[in-house]
DNA sequence: TGAATAAGAGACGCAAGGTCTCTTGTGGGG
DNA sequence: CCCCACAAGAGACCTTGCGTCTCTTATTCA
């Protein structure tokens, strides 16, 4: 029974986050509490403070540590139309996991971490247009920085603002009606007239 | 010193909802308690708790009894820009006063809120839009949704994804590189080339 | 091998949401 | 005109959960 194991650097500190992402996976933000991450990971509270000041901050910590390497790579599906569609599908899978109340708790309690969330996006556009500009496809990579993002901050703002989940059309709504037009791909194809 | 005059009804209400949103003004929503709220109208708890379930309800009734009637009326500046401009500035100009905690407060603790947010936008911009395509500013009204909220739904995500306030022209931005081109007013006209 | 460090455990203080109770002013109905 | 049901005003109280403090004990490093 008595475990006598006592876990130390890394390797408790992962346990930690681990901890943290599955109570938030299952309580969602708002009924994380602390003394359950603690439970959770079989420790006491102050193993949390030693490292994170804060409820919020080790939600962000968690979160890094599960989903910060998904993030880096750019999809390449051959079209501009194709990799937008696959930027804004991670985009809705990642969310559906967590849920709207995970931001909306986190920006109202850490305020500091806004950045975070926009931050990698604009590469990531931006990486795309180049490739469809080199291959043609539109005229110009030099858009406009509300355009560039307007199809992601558009969805962000719809599952931040709407509690049901996302009809499969609201994707191609944004990239045919909105980005593809701005971006002047394709002068004679206006759908939805 | 003693008042003896215990206000009733409308009256009472009245005064609870322009201390909650006395409080707001001043401590924002995350720092507003129902002490203080109470405190300030001068009455206890339970005259608040007889009326509205929660803090959340509480600070809703508080924004609807405060901001209700300014919201009905459109812009009319004559142009389709101008009237955009004018709905961008508007939200602005709210939402200056109250910042975006307010927002990820009542959205975290209060989840069914959502669609009274953006639930007049669309009705505003579509009368907006009617009167642009009368004037024969743009081919048609019938824009799509995702085009129609472009705008609001922009400024609104950047508002409340930022904490700093929002430069001059970033409206201008939402409006002539994003919403113009999409409506098809003036098709020569694509700045910031 | 011994001393410094940090883990594990839990008590504690405190703020605030929300409930309960009690007294007392007040307007409406008899 | 008076009485009484209702609700205002006031505050005690319970609970949850954050964040701190303390204490013992395992582990690691010199």
């Amino acid at each position: 029974m008595d475990q006598t194991q006592r876990r130390r650097g890394a390797a408790l500190e992962s346990a930690l986050l681990d901890a943290a992402w599955d109570e938030l996976l299952e309580s969602g933000y708002a009924r994380l509490t602390m003394e359950a991450v603690a439970a959770r990971a079989q420790t006491g509270k102050q193993v949390l403070y030693r490292r994170w000041p804060n409820r919020a901050e080790l939600v962000v910590a968690a979160m890094r540590h599960r989903t910060g390497s998904i993030v880096q790579d750019v999809p390449d599906t051959g079209s501009l139309r194709g990799d937008v569609l696959a930027v804004l599908q991670r985009m809705a899978d990642r969310f559906a996991a967590l849920g709207p109340d995970l931001i909306h708790g986190l920006l109202s309690e850490a305020p500091d971490v806004s950045p975070e969330i926009t931050s990698r996006m604009s590469g990531v556009m931006l990486a795309i247009v180049l490739r469809a500009a080199e291959r043609g496809e539109i005229p110009s990579a030099a858009l406009p920085l509300s355009v560039l993002l307007a199809p992601t901050n558009l969805l962000r703002h719809q599952m931040l603002l709407t509690r049901e989940a996302l009809e499969p059309a609201t994707l191609t709504t944004l990239v045919d009606d909105v980005f593809l037009p701005l971006a002047g791909a394709g002068a004679q194809a206006t759908p939805t007239s």
